[in-house]
RNA sequence: UUGGCUGGCUGGGCAGUCGCCGCUUACUUCGGUAGGGGGAGGAAAGUCCGGACUUCGCAGGGUAAAGUGCCAGGUAACGCCUGGGGAGCGAAAGCUCACGGCAAGUGCAGCAGAAAAUAUACCGCCGAUGGCGUUUGUGAAAACGGACGAACAGGUAAGGUUGAAAUGGUGCGGUAAGAGCGCACCGCGCUUAUGGCAACAUAAGUGGCAUGGUAAACCCCACUUGAAGUAAGACCAAAUAGGGAUCCUACAGGUGUGACCCGCACUGGAUCCGGGUAGGUUGCUUGAGCUUUGUGGCGACGCAAAGCCUAGAAGAAUGACUGUCCCAGACAGAAUCCGGCUUACAGGCCAGCCAAAUUU
RNA sequence: AGGGGUGUCGCCAAGCGGUAAGGCAACGGGUUUUGAUCCCGUCAUUCGUAGGUUCAAAUCCUGCCACCCCUG
């Protein structure tokens, strides 16, 4: 059932926000989802796959490294659950409780993240 | 072996799967697909210095401002590095040092202290010399002399409890008391000689102490510096607004350069046309480059030859998962590029040196 | 990425080489029947931090740390 279309876990140009005009339309009017590591902002895009923009904040989060890190964890997560997910468009932002949570934590937040979306758009 | 010092290297390895960003080759229905190959650091950091590059009117003169500060060398350049000198620390290897000038000028020093920069007043010491007082000797008297006393003139800077710092130090002589007043040694200054490119060192002579401290106080001396920064700038170009180039005239005023002055450019009139915001392209990686060998130099580094191409993004790329090994992986992520400095850093490896103990 | 600035008591701050002003707040006491007001007293051994210069540093110099602002 998994990638019946398209068998790619790529993540290529299509399924990231590139301009400022595609964040401020998520702003405009967004739904919000938010735990301990991340609040996230998602709209319906309109198109036939979701889309993904990261807003990491040097004030949360200090080091360049531990940036990187995050984008990466998240990327990552995004790119291996894209097929299961509702063509919206998300924008994660973290808060500052990220920093003293490791690994494990972080996924298990991203799968709430994920899950909790699922839940929402079925309701449209 | 233990402890210490110095210099350098390294910064998890291997295999598989799924992904990201350039390059290159082939195919293509020009959307892409397939193969190959590359992809963060020693600090990428702080932005503290120095350059390259670019633009501004091409940076000329003077003032101001800022920086540097023992000497010599290295370098594209430096506030960096190397070697040397001096001072300090250490048992040693070795380490540390903003290390020009207060005998050009000005300023500053609370409290305490006699006094804080002027060698003089005060306390004190002395009172040899001169005068004064008392007493006494000689003498007929004038006068002359002795002893004692006060501290009037005067001499003196030895001593004076302080303070961060007190006007060369110690000893001997000397004296009424004292004093570089004299002498010896030490310190300091000056002169000469020798060694050294020089900083400086050594020796001899000489002066009789002059030159207290503070320039990370103003300052003086020597040397250096135009400003901004790749979001610099260049090119292609929807929109919107009117300007731009060339020639001529004027030199009053205004505007412009990192601050000011001089200097310089523009502003006026006539003639002729294209302009440049959003967005895109470029700048963008071959460079004071790296590796090896030889060679000159104590060394930093230079020279020569051969070989190599080693990130270039634009929401911003190196990761995730699984297995496995070990000592279980620190600090930390390129954004124009180099040379340094500074700061952060789990551990591991190599070389040289010093000390102690032991063994041969 | 580049450029500029600020750190002094719980808060707002002055001081810029010689003992760290002042106000608010807090605490203690007085006045008052009680409260408010008012009056008196207490409150900074290291001025963000580590060194250096000086006899003496919050102040001068150097290196770090934290925070804020500007350009786009």
């Amino acid at each position: 059932m998994m990638g019946s279309e398209t068998n790619s876990f790529g993540f290529s140009q299509e399924l990231r926000l590139l301009s400022a005009k595609q964040f401020s339309f998520v702003f405009a009017d967004a739904n919000r989802i938010g735990n301990k590591a991340f609040t996230v902002l998602f709209r319906k895009n309109g198109q036939t796959h979701p889309r993904l923009g990261l807003a990491i904040a040097k004030k949360q989060v200090k080091l360049a490294t531990g940036r990187n890190l995050i984008k990466r964890k998240i990327r990552e997560s995004f790119r291996l659950n894209q097929h299961r997910l509702p063509a919206v468009d998300f924008v994660f932002m973290v808060r500052r409780d990220i920093n003293h949570m490791d690994a494990k934590a972080i996924d298990d937040a991203l799968a709430h993240v994920w899950r909790k979306t699922r839940k929402l758009c079925e309701n449209y």
